[in-house]
DNA sequence: TTTATCCCTACTTAATAAGTCGGCTTCGTC
DNA sequence: GACGAAGCCGACTTATTAAGTAGGGATAAA
């Protein structure tokens, strides 16, 4: 479950989000709420933007905001987009080969959290049951 | 669940000396058999040695053999002499904070998946249920 | 004494992650 | 319509880690 610090930042941005009064959050906020390096960030919530999860207004009192309801939101849906899809399909020759069911189980199980798991949880602090 | 390539090597080796008949294994047949490159192999090896996972023996027909049964060595074993054990504690400010807990519960699943799995497990292809 | 094998440190190269930069665009206010 | 507060955007640089290579040295059996 290594994730890169990239998509950490993504997850905490949302976060803020989530847990922020409806209308729009500045960067500059979100930054400092999260320790995230600004310019760094601009470029995360692009990302998010492009794909859809957020939306955002320039100008003054500009800023981001959720696109969705907070609960309609998973962390794999922000992980999917910041990793990327991963095609791996390492090869496991001869006796090897049952690992791969290994990682396949492994990697169902944390799908199937993280797709359970939304910012509404995140952000009210009540994590479903792990 | 990012492992690196020497870790899948590792493991692969390793399911290979589990499978193979009482005796020594010599790295050049585990390079043929899991199609690692031999030098990086050969340093592998090395590691699972000094860590007591194997043993290794010199000079013609030497080789290497499990330091222990297939079913005493779990992947977790494996894996945490490779990676190294990680001293990570990111910082989870505010509302973020219980992404830690997911992720510690991902974390926890993960390890005990990893200590039940053992090389006996992999060389006779029938896992534990998962 | 030759040959097959492991032992060991250090090095190089490749890939990825992390973060920075410069400047442009939009929009509300005065 | 000028100004300032914000977001938009591609390209660039730097740091870190992963992956693999090199060049020998040490042992042991025949």
């Amino acid at each position: 479950m290594r994730l890169s610090a990239r998509t950490q930042y993504a997850l905490r941005a949302a976060a803020e989000l989530a847990a922020a009064p409806p209308g729009p959050v500045p960067a500059e906020k979100i930054a400092a709420a999260q320790d995230i390096p600004r310019r760094f960030l601009d470029n995360i919530l692009l990302q998010l933007r492009r794909a859809g999860l957020i939306n955002s207004q320039r100008g003054p009192d500009g800023g981001y905001w959720l696109a969705r309801p907070a609960a309609d939101i998973s962390l794999a849906d922000i992980i999917i987009v910041v990793e990327g899809v991963s095609q791996d399909s390492e090869r496991f020759p001869g006796v090897a080969e049952p690992l791969a069911d290994v990682w396949g189980a492994l990697r169902d199980y944390e799908q199937a959290t993280l797709s359970e798991i939304t910012l509404a949880h995140i952000a009210s602090g009540s994590l479903p049951p792990l």
